[in-house]
DNA sequence: TCTTGTGTTGACATCGTTGTCACGATCCGG
DNA sequence: CCGGATCGTGACAACGATGTCAACACAAGA
């Protein structure tokens, strides 16, 4: 397979390597009997631009850049699919790049491949999103950036998110609804904002069923399973526990439905647990989870569309619509609960 | 942030820009005094290759694809991790893309995603690293290929794996070692190749002890949770329940565990179940899986580095170990059962 | 008919780096 | 002390595309 070459394509054409390049690129002026001639060739050689010679002639790279902090969770994994799949269908390339602060030269490391590779613009996730110095970096570099989820700073960078809050009280309205007034909550990491908004939620919809949530209803987790453990023996260790517990994520959730079998406490009988996210575990846990459907791949596609279909100006904020999804791991409160 | 070139350095360092190429690609015939000037120059100004230049004007690309079929699951997190932190310590970087087959024209597509990136490399993974017209596409684009875990065409391309077969022994040495006698096996996709090899080590270790299978205690999966339920429920669903049961997988054993506790059967106490990966949710389940740890992101690193470190030719294959994961899952049979 | 303008095209330089090759300096053995 | 090998270095031309600008064709208006 030697190289085609966008001279072969204008050599069998019968025009310039300009002319073809600006067939290829979509450009005006181009009569259009000569843009079908060149598309012809174009097509029987199968001719494909080298993305290194464009990238180097013009600014253009065809590369977005996906940063992330740890690459591994399921929440991850929903955005980068949802990129991937976006990312195809304008013939870009998604490159991942874990961001870890906990290397003392994260900063200049990252600095080495944006100027390395001159992206067309990188997404950032939470948390990262909401790191300044991160936020100044990309700037001083010029490069685009689109955020999902941030919590800060909102008026730096164009973002995508959906309403933690609105959907938090909705999904407390939820239990609410179903009668439970002894509701307990487990925070995830407060350096993610979505876990501020979240609480906010809840404590919107309590404070307007005029309930009060005492202290030793509310845990601090941080998202992680283990964290979730934690919280959950805290809160069901005891004899006087929750009718109700609404875990800041499914993994949480998970980890409460576990501790709340080990004590033998039947959900969602006698406690009813909410999670957050709507990840794959919430549905292969057993009772399935109760959750809100985080639009995900579509926060994420959503993105790449607004870093690379957007031309240079980018367009301004977006919110995307969450739903919530009641299943099996929520019902009324257990009689003698019900004062 | 005006961008700092290979010329800039040369003029500082008062040498010709070929100079600066040698010392930064670490040629020989460079002095030492010069070797070092030049490198101080770098440090000062910041200077990073473009990788595009560098692209065109070697071969060279710096990027290494990793292709994926269903790039969700925690296998191909598990994967992309390794993957990615190999990358970043040989300065490389790491494009996602999927291969879907149900699309039309997936070669034509990958074809021209090959000829734009000319990647350094690209790793195949289960199960696009046994599709035949994948690897004679990648090998008419002359693309170094690592593939991970391959069970056909061994001799077509350097891989990475462990021990499928030999492991799956291993984990029914230890149920054996328990005291069962009667144990189920849930296959997983035979399109894997290493669901084939587990079906493999399980029948050896069975034979072994001179037990027999019934086919009745042999169902087919396909790795994914769904079809472990359906497995489940058939073995399980009866009043004849074999005590252990040995899952291609852990999420196919999670599927297991649900349909177990669904219809009351303790485990470990009535019913051992044994997963296979030693996947994130091996160990939030409840009881934590009994397992056999695949070591992903290590053999995805491996692979990274036979594609980049290795130079120009590609060394034999590697095999990295596996091990024995006992966890709660596991235990002996009922004594009613022993015969 | 001569401008003027508009649309179409190509020549050429350029992006930042590396491959090739040639040149001078240094080293060695005879 | 000389000739050839080796080392260190730089000039120059790629690599494959696009930006710039000039040239040309042709239509419309003076």
């Amino acid at each position: 397979m030697s190289t085609v070459t966008i001279k072969d394509v204008a050599a069998r054409a019968g025009v310039s390597p300009k002319t073809v390049s600006r067939v290829i690129n979509g450009e005006e002026h181009v009569r259009p009997a000569v843009r079908e001639a060149v598309m012809k060739v174009v097509t029987e050689l199968a001719y494909r631009p080298n993305a290194f010679a464009r990238g180097l002639s013009s600014a253009r790279s065809f590369l977005v850049g996906l940063f992330f902090d740890q690459p591994s969770t399921g929440y991850a994994a929903d955005l980068q699919r949802g990129a991937i799949v976006r990312c195809r269908e304008l013939s870009h390339h998604l490159i991942v790049e874990p961001v870890d602060r906990s290397l003392p030269d994260w900063m200049a490391k990252l600095a080495a491949t944006l100027q390395e590779l001159r992206l067309a613009g990188v997404i950032l996730t939470p948390p990262i999103c909401d790191w300044p110095d991160l936020l100044d970096l990309l700037e001083e570099h010029d490069v685009p950036v689109v955020r999902i989820a941030p919590g800060q700073a909102l008026e730096r960078t164009p973002y995508v998110r959906m309403d933690d809050r609105a959907a938090a009280r909705e999904l407390t309205d939820h239990l609410l609804g179903l009668g439970h007034r002894d509701i307990a909550f487990i925070r995830g990491n407060p350096t993610h904002s979505a876990a501020v908004a979240r609480w906010e939620g809840f404590s919107d919809a309590m404070r307007a069923a005029g309930i009060a949530v005492p202290a030793r209803r509310v845990m601090q987790g941080d998202f992680s399973f283990r964290t979730g453990l934690a919280a959950a023996e805290a809160l069901l260790g005891s004899g006087d526990i929750p009718t109700a517990i609404f875990a800041c994520n499914d993994e949480m959730a998970l980890a409460t439905l576990v501790v709340a079998m080990r004590h033998g406490i039947a959900v969602p009988q006698q406690l009813s647990i909410t999670g957050f996210d709507d990840a794959e575990i919430a549905r292969i846990a057993w009772p399935q989870l109760t959750t809100v459907r985080q639009p995900n791949p579509e926060m994420a596609a959503a993105a790449i569309s607004m870093l690379v279909g957007g031309g240079g100006s980018a367009p301004g904020p977006i919110e995307l619509p969450y739903s919530l999804v009641v299943r099996d791991s929520s019902g009324p409160p257990p009689p003698q609960a019900t004062e």
